[in-house]
DNA sequence: CTGAAAGCGCTTACAG
DNA sequence: CTGAAAGCGCTTACAG
């Protein structure tokens, strides 16, 4: 590849005068400016952007650190937050780097990476990278709340205790007491969060709360969200007659769908479905549509690229953003006959 | 942030010798190491990317260009790239650099990106960009064909001919005759290649092909996928009862089938739908499921990171995969009682 | 095992 | 409007 140099040289000018050419930073002759384009496309030349990157000091890159288990395919909520990172930046002019490497645990391989900012999803307790982006100056944005809490870090997350309120509420006040709780990994903190939101609405009814009726997820049993849904089902209505649902992603209650099919069970009419979705396309097309507590994973994604623009520009603006969950009705939950002030 | 020049001060060694401690490239005694790292720990250093790079010339990158119109989201079909190509390369210890950003046309805009190797979607007729990577000496690998053919340049790809002609063979001979075909837009090879592979089979079955049975998806009319197989379906219908249609995407069959709903046309009994599918949980979870032909197109992405990654330690490699469709049948077409030794 | 120095390909004050 | 030179933060022969 040509370099400026070579190009200074073959145009009989200075490299400076190249570089001015290209960024546009400096006026040039147009006659200059002509001879040392034609003399770039005869060589075929093109400004190199790591070395650019290098002298000004930014990249026009976001990361996007989602690290992703070995040959595991990117979740629902890592499509969505891609769709939502990606439209904001591309429409800044950003591109994004898709960090999807296990973490090293080697601190040798830490580095600063090309990037003029980073998003990070699924903040670990005491996440040691969140210090390590400090140290370094980069402009971090967590998605997922830091814990423990840290004023001066920004984040962007759903409200989950909310979420889990609020689905319990809705499924108390039609009228259920048997509710199975299909949630996320025990170790994560929404899976925490949303558990003891469904809690409080329990005890907000006077109701019996049963922690063995929350299931988790777990990689090693579960080899897709979907079996998770019809495994967990299968087993569990064995042990109980639930007549609701609820799944921790709509993959996760199609498998419920499935097992409810195949064990003769009608939803609504027997089973009340409802979904914290993550896929909104998923939860309208399928039969029957699912009622879902839509978590607008687009959304948290966008807005996160949006703080962290912000935040490159002026260094020390710390922002969060708490996007709550909207109840959807949809026709996977039987709707009680006094309820009916409410429409999708 | 401390740069290797500091650390090196700061303990008393050279810049190689700290470099060698991150590196590794060459034995650095461990009192010296130690020092150094801690030294290191102290002021918060951490190498570089960007300058370790202009120096190795390599920044274990490889781009992923797939534009986006302005503001749209990612499509299905992008998305499983982005799977297949992440999932690939994150086994290898490569990232993604995402770029959708929009081509500009400003010669002087153009750059070396910092990546090692590009996958560049829907490249277009004559496309400026192949020659532009192949003088600055960037491997490249296209997902669709080349345009005109070019022997120089590696591709993967479906082979979207048999891909029409399977489709249509298949509903043919189902004794399908007014088939509707929801192509994509217009100006994509993908749709011309199909479309000729679609009329072929009408041919090999003496069938009268009629170009005004196909439609195409256009960015202006349609505001989704799914609404273009609303739309389309609604209109179509009034002019022609058709028998059978065929969907670009997953989600065009899902408006087809949202269509069919409305107007009380039962699927498969009276309309068989089959999608040529871009996301296989979608076609699977929907009801009725869908009969598809399977894009495989994860396999591609997963393909193309491959070839792309063999190149970058080859470079004069060049190699092309074709996928083959896969016709899966399901539940959203009429299966003719002469045809059964099929399952899925 | 370690150091001094040139080099990677740009940008940017400073001078004119 | 243009040039000469220092600098961005690393790596890597070459020498010892």
């Amino acid at each position: 590849m040509a370099t400026i140099d070579d190009v200074a040289k073959a145009a009989g000018v200075s490299k400076g005068t190249v570089s001015s050419v290209f960024s546009k930073k400096r006026p040039i002759s147009k006659q200059v400016t002509e001879r040392v384009l034609n003399v770039a496309k005869d060589m075929g030349y093109f400004p190199n952007h790591v070395a650019r990157s290098l002298a000004i000091k930014k990249t026009m890159i976001v990361g996007l650190k989602m690290p992703i288990s070995k040959s595991s395919n990117l979740s629902g909520f890592e499509i969505q937050m891609i769709n939502g990172v990606t439209k904001e930046c591309s429409q800044q002019g950003y591109r994004v780097l898709l960090d999807t490497l296990p973490e090293h645990d080697d601190p040798t391989q830490f580095s600063m990476d090309p990037v003029d900012g980073v998003i990070m999803l699924n903040p670990r307790k005491q996440d040691p990278r969140i210090e390590r982006f400090k140290q370094m100056g980069i402009p971090l944005v967590l998605v997922g709340r830091p814990d423990p809490e840290d004023e001066t870090v920004s984040f962007v997350d759903n409200d989950n205790r909310q979420v889990g309120f609020m689905v319990g509420d809705y499924l108390l006040k039609q009228g259920h007491s048997s509710i199975l709780f299909l949630n996320s990994a025990a170790d994560m903190t929404v899976a925490v969060d949303r558990e003891s939101g469904l809690a409080e609405a329990f005890q907000a009814h006077g109701a019996l709360w049963q922690q063995n009726h929350v299931l988790n997820y777990s990689r090693k049993l579960h080899k897709s969200p979907v079996e998770y849904g019809y495994m967990a089902m299968m087993e569990a209505y064995k042990q109980l007659k639930y007549t609701a649902v609820i799944a921790d992603t709509d993959r996760v209650a199609l498998g419920v769908l499935r097992a409810a099919r195949e064990l003769g069970i009608e939803v609504p009419a027997d089973l009340s479905v409802i979904a914290l979705s993550n896929d909104a396309t998923l939860a309208q097309e399928v039969t029957p549509r699912l009622t879902s507590v839509e978590l607008e994973v687009e959304t948290l994604g966008s807005e996160a690229a949006r703080i962290l623009l912000e935040m490159m520009g002026n260094p020390d603006v710390v922002c969060n953003r708490i996007v709550e969950g909207k109840l959807v009705f949809r026709d996977s939950c039987q709707i009680n006959s006094t309820m009916n002030e409410m429409g999708e």
